[in-house]
DNA sequence: CATATTTATACGACTTGGCGTATATTATTA
DNA sequence: TAATAATATACGCCAAGTCGTATAAATATG
């Protein structure tokens, strides 16, 4: 249930998935964010220039929090990009 | 050992004690991560406005993940804030 | 299938990050 | 304490994020 991400596109698509399980539009989540529906896209879409302030403001409204680890093992999506 | 972060801030600090825990200097890992001393500064620092292209290449130079779920009870840092 | 909803993309304007470079400040160590 | 190392800050420059606004494209719903 909890997410690992290692990337902005794992950042992205663990948001997007926390925001649907609430069942808000990228609208809503700017609404409760004061930034734009546009932002949110961005964000979900694991765009690396968007910044921390955007990333936590949507974090808190969706009531979400980093865990910050050393590395476990080999994740799928990083053995796949080796071939 | 892990460490929560639910603002830029605390991810700068988990991000120094790593940084620290490896023994290196601000310039090593700019030099890891092709970044500047100053960014890594800023980005240790907190700054917001931080990308999150800067946030992954250091994660990764200093081999860290995060884990991504919802919030748990509430922290110290987040207490103190109410007062 | 038609319509409504949701998400992605576009434009100009403004702001800010990161760059190279340099220096000031702070912390470490001899 | 003096010298050295590490970190924070500054300046001009360029690239890019976010803004408001708008629309295109994709998805969901009747």
């Amino acid at each position: 249930m909890d997410q690992i991400a290692r990337t902005p596109k794992q950042i992205g698509d663990a948001l997007r998935r926390r925001r649907r399980t609430l069942k808000l539009t990228q609208k809503d989540l700017g609404a409760k964010t004061s930034l734009r529906q546009a932002t949110i896209s961005g964000l979900e879409g694991g765009e690396p220039g968007t910044q921390l302030r955007t990333l936590f403001d949507a974090m808190t409204a969706l009531n979400l929090e980093f865990v910050i680890r050393p590395r476990t093992k080999a994740q799928a999506e990083d053995i796949e990009t080796l071939f």
